[in-house]
RNA sequence: GGAGAGGUGAGUGAGUGGCUGAAACUAACGGUUUGCUAAACCGUCGUACUGGGAAACUGGUACCGGGGGUUCGAAUCCCCCCCUCUCCGCCA
């Protein structure tokens, strides 16, 4: 969320850039403004009849002790009036806090200013494309009917198991997985991010952190009897790690690696679109997250965009990369590069990660801030993160695009980590 | 899950109703001293909100695991919850 300060000192600025994420409530802006004011009202009333209070019952305390009774007691009678006021105020500025934060979290992450204008996803902006697509024979199969093929990816089994969107890998299918895990960590600790290995459920105090609670509650499995919460991404327990943390300059910039299943709801749509590995609730990634000196937090972004690109490359793969326009980048983010790749069967593109600056955004939700030497006030922390990568999608773009009459070839990086050429 | 002990600032740890935003020590930072290192000594050493001030700074309020309560007044008393440790039970 933004800050107050950012929103009351560019309150013009923000409502215009805010307009390229098709955001128009000026009012909340209004809001917002009219209801901070009023708490600085209320706190500095209730801290004047606090302090009034407080000297009041110190005068009480040296009367007793001077064992003049008599005047304590009318001191006492004093507090009576006070106390009343005081609890007043208190519920006001319980409610008026509320307000404050309920409206502010409705307020989107003002956009970047290289962000495209635009309103759907049509609109973005290919920065890059790599790799080649291949050209196949028109009996070639997609992903779901390979795996069926070659028996290594089961979808009737994980619905017997568990439901849809809970595929099963078998054989050589599990082992690609596994090797496909530990490449992406292996690049990621390569390119100096530190490896954790975080819970797969968290609290509710974490998932309010990065975002997904209250409003999105929806997204997530919730296991309601002990209240936690399945991780839709590695994202939510490893940037809770810095929840409530003060860092000093010298520790930036901080880059943590996680793999983990990530368990999506999912709600939304059925069909042609999600078949197969298109769109599960289950599915393994290894985000990449770094916390970072708000000057240097673009550069970081582009250092992300091409850590991310060097693993498509180094699989092979047809991609590219696409600068989100206003219109289709996610309410947390000030600027998002997409990578998609090519899944020549389906002749689809499909997303395989995610790459964003939030800037402050959601450093202030988390509360993560850092000092300056010299400097005695905290300051915000940006804060971004990636997918490096998403597993199904890789994997439909793999199957499908180097399938052959005699198998699918694993590319040449990833043999030493699945022990065979061939998934056949 | 049962029984007991406990959760205080970066760390150790004192504090059982007012003189405590919190002793003392350690660490850290700045300085004095010193041929160098060490030691010694002095000072600084939490966060958030808020009033004043251009600012340096300064006044106020809150915070001693979290939430509620008692009281003129709570780190301190009461209730609920969370967590840690020890013992027992169960278990990969």
């Amino acid at each position: 969320m933004l800050t107050v300060n950012y929103i009351r000192d560019n309150k013009e600025e923000v409502l215009k850039k805010l307009a390229r994420k098709n955001f128009n409530r000026h009012e909340l802006i209004d809001t917002i403004i009219i209801l901070d004011d009023r708490r600085k009202e209320i706190q500095f009333k209730a801290d004047s009849l606090q302090a009034d209070m407080n000297n009041i019952s110190k005068e009480i305390g040296q009367l007793i002790q001077q064992g003049k009774k008599e005047e304590a007691n009318q001191a006492k009678e004093r507090t009576t009036k006070l106390k009343e006021e005081i609890r007043l105020f208190g519920e006001e500025m319980d409610e008026v806090s509320r307000k404050l934060q309920e409206t502010l979290v409705l307020v989107p992450n003002v956009p970047h200013d290289s962000v495209p204008t635009g309103k759907t996803a049509a609109d973005n902006l290919v920065v890059r494309e790599g790799g080649k697509k291949p050209v196949l024979p028109a009996d070639a199969m997609p992903h779901w009917d390979l795996g069926t093929k070659y028996d290594f990816l089961d979808f009737e089994l994980g619905n017997k198991l568990t439901g849809a969107g809970f595929p099963v890998y078998k054989g050589k299918g599990a082992r690609l997985q596994r090797a496909l895990i530990s490449f992406f960590l292996d690049e990621a600790i390569r390119a100096g991010y530190r490896e954790y290995l975080p819970p797969l459920m968290v609290n509710e105090d974490s998932g309010f952190g990065t975002g997904q609670l209250p409003d999105k509650e929806g997204q997530m499995y919730h296991a309601t009897l002990d209240n936690l919460y399945l991780i839709p991404t590695a994202e939510v327990p490893v940037t809770n790690i810095f929840r409530d943390v003060i860092l000093t300059a010298e520790e930036l910039p901080i880059k943590c690696t996680a793999y983990t299943p990530c368990f999506r709801r999912e709600a939304g749509s059925y069909g042609k679109d999600v078949r197969g590995l298109n769109r599960v609730h289950q599915f393994d990634k290894v985000e990449i997250v770094q916390i970072v000196h708000p000057d240097t937090s673009y550069a970081t972004l582009e250092d992300m965009v091409n850590h991310v690109e060097g693993l498509v490359q180094k699989l092979e793969l047809p991609y590219r990369i696409v600068k989100l326009c206003g219109g289709d980048m996610s309410f947390t983010s000030a600027l998002t590069y997409d990578f998609e790749v090519y899944a020549a069967a389906q002749q689809k593109w499909l997303e395989v990660s995610s790459v964003s600056n939030f800037e402050s955004f959601q450093a202030n939700r988390l509360k993560c801030r850092f000092k300056e030497p010299g400097d005695k006030k905290t300051k915000l922390v940006h804060t971004l993160n990636g997918s490096a990568l998403a597993l199904p999608r890789i994997v439909a773009s793999l199957l499908e695009n180097n399938q052959t009459p005699k198998g699918i070839k694993i590319p040449a990086t990833l043999v030493p980590y699945t022990g065979f050429e061939w998934l056949d």
